[in-house]
DNA sequence: CATGAATGAGTTTTCATTCAT
DNA sequence: GATGAATGAAAACTCATTCAT
């Protein structure tokens, strides 16, 4: 009988379109939701916005995602895979250029991301701490890899003489945090267009070699 | 007792009385706001729940506060004018001790700040961004003043020659955005004993020296 | 302090009466809850059809009943409680009057209860079987009493030589649903004004002597 | 038969088939959909558990049934045709049997036919009283069919001398809901496995000898 | 005929705020 | 001033039904 619900065999591609659709429509949802929370924040966002910002039904919005938390929570996990990716996976031992231009890639391609990742990073900055177990849960452990990143980085360096010895977690919690304060006032703050070359560079040659005037 | 409506021809010490009265309660309504606030989060803390920490009625609670939105502006408006007061009114020059020793009195006397107003600073960190344009308004004005006074001690210091003349917003940045991660850390995340006075030598010595070895 | 919430002691009545007021308030919309339950049915009738028939604010209800369901259940309780006050605690033996006689008055006094409570019987009948589990063992937990008393009943009239000897449960299942058949009947089908003496008569006329003639 | 628009030209087998499977196809709708009713209840049962259990699109179940209700007010139908011919078709006069017997077998085969039909029966107890204006009539309709059966039989009795003269309506009444209440208790309530020859004599019995005792 | 994504009116429930006492 | 019962707008979510493919 052909009313058996096996819909992986499709004639023509017609159950294909339908999975292409539905994803394209989740998408869109997705899209239109990013846009509205950016926009007025987790708790000032309805459903009813939601739906609106997406132009389905408020029944649609449910055929696709569990409740407002459901979505939200995505929202987060796409952008923390987004930065991980991004961010985390980069190898600072493998080039032959020097640290301090390593470094300043690196910075960049962070600086990068978060930008066009704007309405996101802005959630993140402004309301993702605190709002619900899970996704605090999910910043925290992106967090914690993000600092071991920085210190194992810290503690390859000291072991080539690239770097003084110091108090590893303290120096790696100096580097996000400066790193975080910049997104900040960049992206949450002030809309200003952000001299990405200039910044970068300060950061790095701070952060390499501080304040004080060489001897 | 005394809040009987038709006893105002009492000499002094009634209406002096009924005045502290309404201050410390007040007071008192703010303080156990502040608790309930800093445990269950802004929006998961309904006026119920104020009311009953304050053992007062509803209708006393809108006595004092206009809404739950002032009442928790206020409690925002105390910290950063306790932390105003406590940060910001350091004066770096006039001390003879190093620079070095005067950065880590500075740095101990911030965490101590904190420290001693843990509730505020954590719905500070957790909450308090993006939920309201006027708390909004009030933490962007204490955070500029934060980076002002920075970046003008690091203009001083590069005037007298005791700090590498730098890109002094971007540095500004590095060190707030360090401390905020330290604070951050240690208050909101984990509630570790720090130890204040490690963390604080490593966080001075790598702003100072960097992380470069010294030729 | 006199703001120590303590309610039990009254300055001239005025929290008896708000507690009189509130016990009022919480009667007047059981009483029309009741009505409205019995006209629609529990599933056809909404919150909004309780507000409105009490003539209260939807959140003026939630101060009174914590759901739908609390409410509904409060109602077959007090039914319920009802019943079993005036029908199970009725001791056969100890009339000096004939059993017949004793019967006839039982059944009398059970009919004229239900009669007096003919919302709420309709709404047992209609739809308080499956609605809910609570509900349900209500229900049920007053079901086995009434057989309980009823068989118990039968076999004090065995053992006094009144009675038969018989197969007791079955017995009791046909007088107590002949007797819910009759109720049935006259509360929930027709609204016929029931000849009560008749009909109390024919009943235990039939339970008594059953179909056969006397040889 | 021709009612497919492009295959007119097809011999017999095909069109046959094509009706047979529509009419097996509601079939096999309405089968599942009784069971599902019946464990869950009409109001917790929604349509997507219809089709859920029937295997068939939600579109489709519209093809075959006009509602939710409709297909449930078919299930009744089919119960209560089914009962009025299994039960109301018995004539008592035409068997030279004894009247007890007579009585005892069709008791037995009442109790043998909502034996085999326990899920519709579970749901016409539990739940369609007061459902529906439609399936309260059919329910009503069969029931009064019923009483009229008894009734009748009864009158048959009482002219054949074989029945004590009573009031035929009351005695009625105790007759069918001693039974409804067996089958409620039965099918509804417990599912223990009733000795339905005991309880068959114990309820004959009783209706014919009384409680009291023969003098 | 069959499908299942889309619909939107409807539901229950919450809670910041008001106001008569 | 103090009280707390009352308010009602607004929230999240459901589900029987439709219709383009």
């Amino acid at each position: 009988m052909s009313d058996d619900p096996d819909h992986d065999q499709d004639k023509d591609g017609r159950v294909r379109r339908g999975q292409e659709t539905r994803e394209a429509r989740r998408a869109q949802i997705k899209e239109d939701a990013l846009r509205v929370f950016s926009d007025k924040g987790y708790h000032a966002t309805s459903v009813s916005d939601l739906v609106d910002a997406a132009g389905v039904a408020r029944g649609t919005f449910y055929l696709y995602f569990d409740s407002k938390d459901a979505i939200f929570l995505e929202l987060v996990d796409d952008l923390v895979a987004h930065l991980r990716s991004n961010i985390v996976g980069i190898d600072l031992r493998s080039s032959a250029a020097s640290m301090e231009d390593q470094l300043r890639a690196t910075l960049v391609r962070v600086l990068r991301t978060v930008e066009s990742n704007q309405p996101l990073t802005r959630i993140i900055f402004r309301e993702a701490v605190g709002l619900d177990a899970v996704v605090d849960a999910r910043l925290a452990a992106f967090d914690d890899e993000l600092y071991g990143y920085v210190a194992r980085s810290l503690q390859v360096g000291v072991a080539l003489g690239a770097v003084r010895p110091t108090d590893t977690a303290t120096t790696a919690a100096c580097v996000v945090g400066a790193v975080r304060e910049i997104v900040y006032r960049w992206i949450v703050r002030g809309g200003l267009p952000l001299d990405v070359d200039r910044v970068v560079k300060g950061v790095v040659d701070h952060h390499l070699r501080g304040l004080l005037p060489r001897s």
